[in-house]
DNA sequence: ACAACTTTTGCAACAAAGTTGCATTCTTGA
DNA sequence: TCAAGAATGCAACTTTGTTGCAAAAGTTGT
């Protein structure tokens, strides 16, 4: 394998292309999450749109990536860990930060979301935290 | 006073206008949270899609209604209870449901968000909680 | 109840975000 | 290397959200 990007993806079983590549080496090489704006700007190379809405749609497919609610509206993507190899929907257990100052949203892989009673006839599925507030680098 | 939607704008020092009334009444009769588009076509009344930004917004403003986190870029919002009456960003500390077969969205006022331990250089603000599955009227 | 003042609304025009169908190009496996 | 299948780019469109401004409605004091 040549690098991980391709890796990633030949794990999952989808073609190698070089928008998928370009994206995927976008998230592993930013350290937060990404907006498809984000993505869109921040390739090496230019992809339309189009593709990009679809490639972040396949990645969620097969669990390389997972999206962060958001109350602007505005949907993130961070890449899943190497465990959760499950594809479709998967569920991940951490919390995920928004920081107020420079807006840049991170899974803290280190804080795991504690466990709630929900009341009776509720059946979970997923579960999602979202803590705002001030970064460790806007302090 | 004549009625609870009149009431809850004059506490808040807003005047009484129809569209507001009408938008407050809906989010009164219906129990679960509202998008945009059910307050657009849910309305007695038709309203222009831009009074509705500006009167959810207001209300946010005002702290009568708050924005729930989702991850199909859809925010949805709710009524406040009664008891946060700050003005301003406040803080529900209620977790969210959203049913995955009636893709309705409620307020578990009863369970509320546990508490979380953020790493060191954090500083958390805001605290959201949305849990996704299957509710009680669906099973 | 009315006039003066302030606020809210609706309209138009626009910008941004997301979707779909289809022809072309690229990947993959034999 | 080549054929079959998958992914991409383009065009056209729908939906969502924003802004400025004039008209309409609400509020306040008399």
């Amino acid at each position: 394998m040549i690098n991980k990007s391709t890796e990633i993806l030949k794990n999952s079983g989808l073609s190698v292309t070089a928008g998928r590549k370009s994206i995927l080496d976008l998230f592993i090489a930013s350290g937060n999450a990404l907006a498809h704006q984000d993505i869109e700007s921040g390739c090496s190379e230019q992809f339309d749109r189009v593709t990009i809405y679809r490639t972040l749609q396949t990645f969620l497919d097969k669990g390389i990536i997972h999206s962060i609610p958001a109350t602007d509206s505005i949907i993130r993507y961070a890449l899943c860990n190497e465990t959760c190899t499950t594809t479709g929907h998967h569920h991940d257990n951490h919390i995920h930060f928004k920081c107020e100052l420079c807006s840049k949203t991170l899974c803290l892989d280190e804080v795991s979301i504690p466990v709630v009673k929900l009341p009776d006839g509720y059946m979970m599925h997923e579960i999602n935290m979202v803590v705002t507030g001030i970064c460790k680098s806007c302090r």
